[in-house]
DNA sequence: ACCTTGATTCGATGACTGTCAATGCAGAGG
DNA sequence: CCTCTGCATTGACAGTCATCGAATCAAGGT
């Protein structure tokens, strides 16, 4: 397989986890795990990047729909979505000479039922 | 005031926002905001740490109850348990010999507010 | 006063991260 | 085939981060 057909792949570990934080404390490998999609919405380009993405007409960017957003260089913001691809965040497809990104909800999804405060102890 | 009382305060900057990310895109100065929450939840260490305070008994825990749960030397448990203080998800309180953490549920609305799937366009 | 225990702060260090310039690869159109 | 454009990867560098040992602080007990 070429190196530019990866970008179709990578799946990204696939937490099986997901109770609220407050109903039980989480294993070491349910961190871990889940740690890496914290980790990827950590910075602010990526945080704007899947906005970005998740608000774009269709559900979907081409990636040159958002190079010219930040005033950053294009090996920059392919490496960004190059971690939030690896964290299972968003997914990207080419289609002749463009590229186009789409988020992933079940990442997402993840998030939200880890965060859920149902069960916090007040 | 002396070092040491500060932990009871450190508000951390308190995002004024929260459309969910796929209803517009985020401004930058929303983005550097909510980074700050999601960087410090980006570490397995301290997602358990979240995930043992929340889900203790009282919805607080002392410090006591939290370094012997890691492989890690009380200084980095103190560091990290800084990292969750300054990112606005958790508070603490001395209890004579003791500190008692407890965990923030505004912090985990806002994440929850951000990450919601509402308005995903499918 | 002194010592003990619990927790934070400081300083150092090795590892990781965000960024860019240079290079490489895939399609589209001469 | 060649070239041009869009995007990804590589390599390098500066900055940040996780971790530890040592020192410090706060509160209680002797």
């Amino acid at each position: 397989m070429s190196n530019q057909e990866r970008l179709l792949v990578e799946p990204a570990g696939s937490v099986g986890c997901c109770e609220p934080l407050a109903r039980e404390p989480l294993s070491a490998a349910q961190a871990v795990e889940l740690a890496k999609v914290f980790k990827a919405m950590g910075d602010p380009v990526r945080l704007r990047l899947l906005s970005l993405i998740a608000s774009h007409d269709g559900g979907e960017a081409c990636v040159c729909d958002l190079t010219g957003v930040f005033d950053l260089t294009g090996p920059t913001i392919s490496h960004h979505l190059k971690v939030l691809r690896e964290a299972g965040l968003i997914a990207g497809e080419r289609r002749g000479t463009w590229v186009y990104y789409r988020v992933l909800p079940d990442a997402l999804r993840q998030v939200s039922a880890v965060v859920s405060l149902d069960e916090i102890r007040t």
